[in-house]
DNA sequence: TTATTTTTATGCGAAACAGTATGAAAAAGC
DNA sequence: GCTTTTTCATACTGTTTCGCATAAAAATAA
């Protein structure tokens, strides 16, 4: 659907569209929204000034097509991980580790999530972005929420908890990644925290045997 | 010792400078050091530009003394809440509600801990402030981890839990709090998920009657 | 009063900033 | 080959930015 339909008309761009924006994300992702003048953005996409204007309209319109972009992409990762199969303690260490691979980047060092760092930096300014933020979590929020209310139903979880409640904080715990990837800790100190995140919400040591069921 | 000792010789100045300081804070915590103009700055604290200058420093050096001051602030105000006594259930309550209290402000909404915000903004531009931030971390990390061992020494959470890895998720749950209070969450949200936590560290429900040891 | 010291007030200046106008370049249509 | 369409490249405009220079104001000291 994406690729050329027929001939364009005039001189043909310069730019792949979806790349740049995945570059003016990066300068976004690590100076922020007011950090990142429009000639990093124009550097790093290598697009000029009246291009980016025509492509992605005004800087704030681009900021939010960043967000967008990477809520797209998140969320597609996200479901994936949430598809593939394996108990409780599988799926959600996955997507423990799913979060990890965006929160790190090889180039830039540990930079978090796109909307905790960036996106929330502008949350007390532009209340549009703020509530996209919280919609975008809270969207995560009830993906993990409902994965505990089946794996309960499962008998993966004790019935006596409640499902919501710890569904809730086992999405925190994300945001917690976030907040200590974009601190500078490694990718072995941040792994070494999901087992025992995974150990909490699960009941601890290890499922324990679990012949009961 | 900071009472003026005796009377100083020029002009006296029209501010008071740790009430400017906090006053920019507030300035950088909502808005992030790229977003916070010197004009801002001035109008917040009511100095004019070449005062500002003149007491804190360009606008770098500004931004790292209200990065201080906030460390200062928050570590005497969760040094109280680790003294108060009570039960590690108790504790862990009060140590959550405190950082809530910074993380909520009445004027300005959530904003979250000023550190993970305006700090963690800056990391990937200025490395001393992401030391400085790390570092601050890794203090209420090491704090947490030892009141665990303590309590655990006191059997109040079981010999077989790791005190150390433990902590440092318990302490990472604030990252999550700050997070979610700078996404919009209200008090109330929030507060409802801090007795799911402290189950979670100290054992779920009630630390149950526990007859199996 | 007069001199000295310290801070405030005005405002300057060079640079960076966001956004745009103008014209050249590169493709397709005829 | 010429026109039309679309994008690129240069460069401009007006604003905002940060930091500082200069001089007035307000206190003490002599």
């Amino acid at each position: 659907m994406t690729e050329t339909p027929a001939k364009r008309r005039g001189r043909p761009r310069a730019y792949d569209p979806d790349l740049a924006l995945a570059k003016a994300t990066e300068i976004f992702w690590a100076q922020g929204f007011a950090g990142a003048s429009l000639d990093d953005l124009s550097a790093a996409t290598g697009m000029n000034r009246p291009s980016l204007y025509g492509a992605f309209g005004d800087k704030q319109t681009l900021f939010k097509s960043a967000l967008d972009r990477y809520m797209d992409r998140s969320r597609a990762a996200m479901i994936e991980a949430f598809r593939g199969g394996g108990s409780l303690r599988e799926v959600l260490t996955r997507i423990y580790h799913t979060a990890l691979s965006f929160y790190l980047s090889e180039d830039f060092g540990g930079r978090g999530c796109f909307l905790a760092s960036a996106g929330l930096g502008q949350a007390l300014v532009d209340d549009e972005v703020r509530q996209t933020v919280a919609d975008g979590m809270h969207e995560l929020d009830r993906g993990i929420e409902g994965l505990l209310q089946r794996r309960q139903a499962r008998g993966e979880l004790p019935p006596t908890v409640d499902p919501i409640a710890l569904g809730r904080v086992a999405s925190m715990m994300m945001n917690a990644l976030s907040v200590r990837a974009r601190a500078g800790e490694t990718r072995e100190q941040l792994e070494a925290t999901i087992p025992v995140m995974v150990g909490l919400i699960c009941g601890s040591p290890v499922p324990e045997p679990q012949a009961s069921e």
